[in-house]
DNA sequence: AGTGCCGGGGC
DNA sequence: GCCCCGGCACT
């Protein structure tokens, strides 16, 4: 009842549809968080991160807009000053709460493709959100025993299927830094636009100066804690083996890998799938590494679907890690001119159509849409 | 039957 | 160039 109380509360401030769950959980991940007062920069990007993969994928249409989005909250939370110094004064949140009305109004407003439940502008409820970071608001639905010591609270997270334990653990030493998951490249960049750079560069060869970005390199990096203390000695396989450009392109697309999973972990094994599957991958990839992790732009269903938001689930569906590497790399001026009768043979990788079904269509790569090559998942 | 995508066509 | 789709190879 408590929990029906609070959820209600919650939609109310948001202006959040009854039928919203994913919004309901996402906006509930960010109150709370803020209500805990871990606005590190690990703990609220690690949500905001986690919001955008919502955002990312809950509109049906306009790619650009969704770029356009994302880039927006990124942008306006990196920016604030409030993300990168707070420590743990909960006082003066203006910045970042407004920053966020003014995403989500613009955003939303300027969206044209219509129907999407964020649309303030379907809402039935008039009420105007009120800020999140607003310590009254978030203590009168989210903590009602805010006097506590808020470390105990632990299983108070737990009614939360969405809410994200880690910031409540994360120490001071613990730095989030941004991986590259490309086949072979072990590049570790300190930020998300450093890593996204890198991979739109180095890996899919796009012109460096261009801040053009379709989206796609996002799949490719995942993001991990490393802790600052033993860096130094534990972390050889996380340091960056070559800089930038040396080494050879891969010949194979990026393997989907969560990052910090055991290697005997199925890297197929489905993610998508009721809440209860976060602890249970959490539990199974409590890695004995200094990571722990958590991937960004997690694949999330449409709304109808409860969905992890986090914890290594990831949005490209892991290719086959026994990835046979072929020493004589396919040459295309090698191969014969497909002889009629012969084609190309079918790749293993699930396609978008296949990962994503017919009826999420609108999630396919642009290729699979018009029946083409596909690109986000070619072999 | 379902999937991947080439080739072709409309705009 | 963007987008759609018939149709075929393949699973």
């Amino acid at each position: 009842r408590e929990r029906e109380v609070r959820e209600k509360e919650v939609r109310e401030q948001w202006c959040i549809g009854s039928e919203d769950l994913g919004l309901y959980n996402i906006m509930t991940q960010i109150t709370l968080l803020v209500s805990l007062q871990s606005r590190t920069s690990i703990g609220f990007m690690s949500i905001m991160s986690n919001l955008v993969s919502g955002v990312y994928c809950r509109k049906p249409s306009g790619r650009a807009d969704k770029e356009v989005m994302a880039a927006t909250v990124l942008t306006s939370l990196s920016t604030s000053p409030l993300v990168l110094t707070q420590t743990s004064s909960a006082a003066v949140p203006e910045p970042a709460s407004r920053g966020w009305k003014e995403v989500l109004s613009t955003s939303y407003s300027s969206s044209t493709s219509g129907n999407w439940s964020w649309d303030t502008s379907d809402q039935s409820v008039p009420s105007t959100p009120s800020p999140p970071l607003s310590n009254d608001a978030s203590k009168s639905f989210l903590l009602p025993s805010q006097g506590d010591d808020v470390s105990e609270d632990v299983t108070e997270s737990t009614h939360f299927p969405f809410v994200d334990p880690i910031p409540r653990k994360r120490k001071n030493s613990m730095k989030v830094m941004f991986k590259c998951l490309w086949k072979n490249c072990e590049k570790v960049l300190s930020t998300s636009s450093g890593i996204q750079r890198h991979i739109r560069t180095v890996h899919l060869g796009r012109n460096c100066d261009s801040d053009y970005s379709d989206g796609e390199e996002d799949f490719y990096y995942s993001e991990i804690e490393v802790n600052m203390d033993s860096l130094s000695e534990g972390l050889s396989s996380l340091t960056p083996t070559s800089p930038t450009t040396s080494g050879p392109p891969p010949i194979f697309p990026p393997v989907s890998l969560t990052a910090c999973l055991p290697r005997s972990e199925p890297s197929h094994i489905a993610m998508r799938g009721t809440p209860s599957h976060a602890p249970t991958l959490l539990s199974q990839s409590a890695p004995s590494t200094l990571c722990h992790i958590r991937t960004d732009h997690a694949y999330q269903g449409p709304l109808t679907h409860t969905r992890t938001v986090s914890f290594g689930e990831k949005r490209q569906p892991a290719l086959h890690t026994h990835t046979t590497i072929s020493k004589t790399p396919p040459s295309t001026a090698a191969l014969p001119k497909s002889a009629p009768g012969t084609r190309k043979p079918r790749g293993e990788a699930k396609k978008c159509r296949k990962v994503y079904g017919m009826e999420k269509r609108d999630m396919w790569c642009t290729a699979c849409r018009w029946k083409k090559a596909c690109q986000r998942f070619n072999d």
